[in-house]
Formats: C-alpha cells, sequence, structure tokens
DNA sequence: GTGGTCTAGACCACA
DNA sequence: GTGGTCTAGACCACT
C-alpha cells in the first residue's frame, strides 16, 4: 500500500478496511487480523495498528476480546450503513468540486458516460 | 474561509484560488496579494502563504518578480488546462471511489440524477 | 458472569467470592473449588485462577493445604470483617466522590431514598 | 496525584478533569493547558497527554485548534450532565454493591447519615 | 500470542 | 509554542 503523506496513516489503512468490508472481502463476525499481524500488513508500527482497531471499534466497525483478538461487528446492517456514507461523501464532493469549476448537472452526467478508465495524474 | 481540520490549509487555500482562476475572478496576468496580503486574507499564517506561493509557482500556475510581486501565469491555456485537470482528477477520484464500492456506471449516473446539494458531513 | 472490560478479572472473581462469602453461599472452612475448576466455573485461565487463589490467601481469606486443597479461612469473624470492610469502602468511596461533586449528605440521602434499581452505563 | 495501578492513567486523569470541570474549577470555554504543560503538570508521558485531549475531544468534553490549543466545551449544559452521569455511576455502583452484601435501603441510609469521614483502607 | 498502556524521542503543520 | 502523528521498544493482563 502506498501512503499518502497528507493524510495521516491510521485513517488511509481505516478506510482501506472500511472499502474492504463494503466489497464482502470481510465479513461481519470475521476475526481481524492481530495488532501485530496488521501492522506488518501495512508496513506500519503496532502502536498505529493498536490505534485503527482502537479507533474503529469506537467507531462501532468491530469489538475486541482482550486476549483473542479483534472481530468485525456483527451487525450486518452497519455494512450497508458504511457503504452509503461513503458514496454519500464521494458524491458529495464531487458535486461540489465540479460545480465550483462551472460544470452543470448535465455536462457532468456526459462526462461520467464517456469515462473510460482514464488516468489522473 | 472554514478549514477543514484533515486538510493541510496550504492545500485548501491553493485549491481555493484555483478555484478562482476557473471561474474567472482571477484572470491571466493579474498581480495576486502579497504573501503578507495573502496571510491577511485568508487568515493563515505568513509562513504558509509564502509556501502557498512557491507551491504555485512550482507547479507554473504563476510566476514571481523580485522586488514586484506575484502573478497568475500569463497562458491562457493553462487556465483551460486547469480546469480540465481538475476536473479529470474528481472524475477519476470519484469514479474509482464508487467502483471500488461495488457501484457501477448506470447507479452512479442515476444518483447523481438525484442529487440535491445534500450535505455531507 | 459478565466481565467488565476495564477491570482485570481476577479482582472481579475475588469480589465475587467475596460477596459469596458474606451472603452465607460460602461458609467457613469450606473446601473451595481447584483451581482447574475454578477456571472452568468462571470461564478464565489457569493461570488467573491460580493468581486468585494467592491473592485470596496473602490477604487472609482462605489457605492452602498441598495435595488436598483450598479451603475457607475457618475463622468466623472474619466473614463479619468482611463485610464491614467491603461496605466500608463502597460507602468511603461514594461518599467521596459524592462530595468531590458537590453534593451534600441530604441530596445524598434523598438520592438513595430515590434510587430505583436504575442502570448505569 | 497518586495513579492507581489497575486503572489506565489516562482514564484517572480525565475522570481528575471532569471532577474539576464539575467542581466549577475548570470553567466552559477555558484554555485547557497545552499537551505538553499537561504532561508536566501530571507527570506523565507527552502521547498520554494528547490521547487524553483526544479521548475527551470525542466524548466531546473539549475541542481543539491546530497550533493553538484545547478548550474546554462551551456548552454549559454539558458540565450538567457530566455531574449527573458521574453522580449516577457513583450510586448505581454503591447501590448494587450495598445490596449484593444483603444491605437494604435503610440501613444504608443510616450508614450515611452516621458516616464521618471515616477512612477506608 | 493477543489486546492495551506507557515512555521516549522525533518530525510535521500551524501560529 | 501547540496539536498531531509515527516509530521503537517495553511491560502487563489474559488465552
Amino acid at each position: 500500500m502506498n501512503y499518502n503523506a497528507e493524510i495521516p496513516i491510521y485513517l488511509q489503512v481505516i478506510q482501506d478496511i472500511k472499502k474492504k468490508m463494503v466489497q464482502g472481502r470481510i465479513i461481519p463476525g470475521e476475526k481481524l487480523p492481530s495488532s501485530r499481524e496488521l501492522a506488518i500488513l501495512y508496513k506500519i508500527n503496532q502502536n498505529t495498528a493498536a490505534r485503527i482497531y482502537r479507533e474503529m471499534e469506537m467507531a462501532g466497525y468491530c469489538f475486541t476480546r482482550r486476549g483473542i483478538g479483534t472481530f468485525v461487528s456483527e451487525e450486518k446492517e452497519m455494512f450497508e450503513k458504511i457503504k452509503e456514507e461513503m458514496a454519500n461523501e464521494l458524491l458529495h464532493n464531487f458535486m461540489t468540486g465540479m460545480k465550483d469549476l462551472g460544470y452543470q448537472k448535465g455536462d457532468i452526467i456526459s462526462q461520467i458516460a464517456d469515462y473510460k478508465e482514464e488516468k489522473a495524474k
């Protein structure tokens, strides 16, 4: 994983894990890697890994059993909620940005229709 | 201007200036405020203001004449280029994000059609 | 038994055993379960179970006969002493806490009079 | 400040600060000590101090301005809420504990009426 | 081995 | 100076 220097690593990893949840690559109730493993996986420090799980737990994404491990929340509805939240945020940022640039909804839709994996910088 | 605590202020200001260029509120060749003035305008630190011009100059958006000031680049095509670049970046980030979440082009277009200034957090 | 994640399990178990002594559900001289059995009973680790008896023995609540088992202390007065100690500790903690919050004895008594199994988080 | 080894230091400090808020020794909107000062004040590490403010901010007790400092929340109602929460927790723990020991409401009230700064272990 | 806390020390962005 | 993040390394409680 390549980290964006502008955004805290722990947030980038959380984003990545949330994405995996939404995509179904991580399922409700599943055991997550131990914080030590997570640290190795993402090439980060163990403290940072611990912080990731701590924040995710506070957000309700997972829960923890001392000495056993960290587990994905079992509430399936949460996965849908995460998906919607992430989509809304993307949509809002995009639309606000495009309107600031002077594009109207029609322009935007046709640009999307034409969109073919173009590469942005 | 309200700053987002998560993103470096200098980037938010650069974004704002670029937006003004694209919208025609800043025109090619125009003299930009001194970094001291910029600092006051945006309520930021002078170091931050200096950094903004440094970065914008490196990106080719403006140039500096010692003792006179900082000026917007005179190449009009650049304005179009900036607009396209910004739009492409927005589009690419958006599409990549949405596809990561599992949305198809059709879903995305209909969501945009429904979009009505919803507020994301 | 539901364990509170904030407090060490061995302390929670000791508390529980002391409670049983005070309530008369464990009587003076009675043989206590082996640490293996204790571990199963409370769904805890054997090391934790061993620690519990070690700590209780140090406090004088029980004694161990090698090869035979661990027994509740035979001194009946101790049971009364434990009860008083626990009550005093509870009372002291409570009163100190409430006074720190600015409550006077009168307020406190009326709050207790009103108390009806409210649930704290 | 003497720390209880059983409870995380950061929680003990948060508790202490909350107490000061409730007692009016810290008022709404007031600037809190910088994390470096807090570290010295409480003889803890700067990271621990930072964590304290981070958690307090997430709980809504204070807010932060980068480069400026951390400030107590300006919502006065929150102070009352904290006081009630802390009192309820104390009350609940106390009553549950006393009832487990076999005391009835009447006994408890008379013990409180007799209470005179006795010292518990 | 697993989560949780803590310290020490460093670097960054912002004022 | 102020908040924020990160690493490295250590120790604890629990399985």
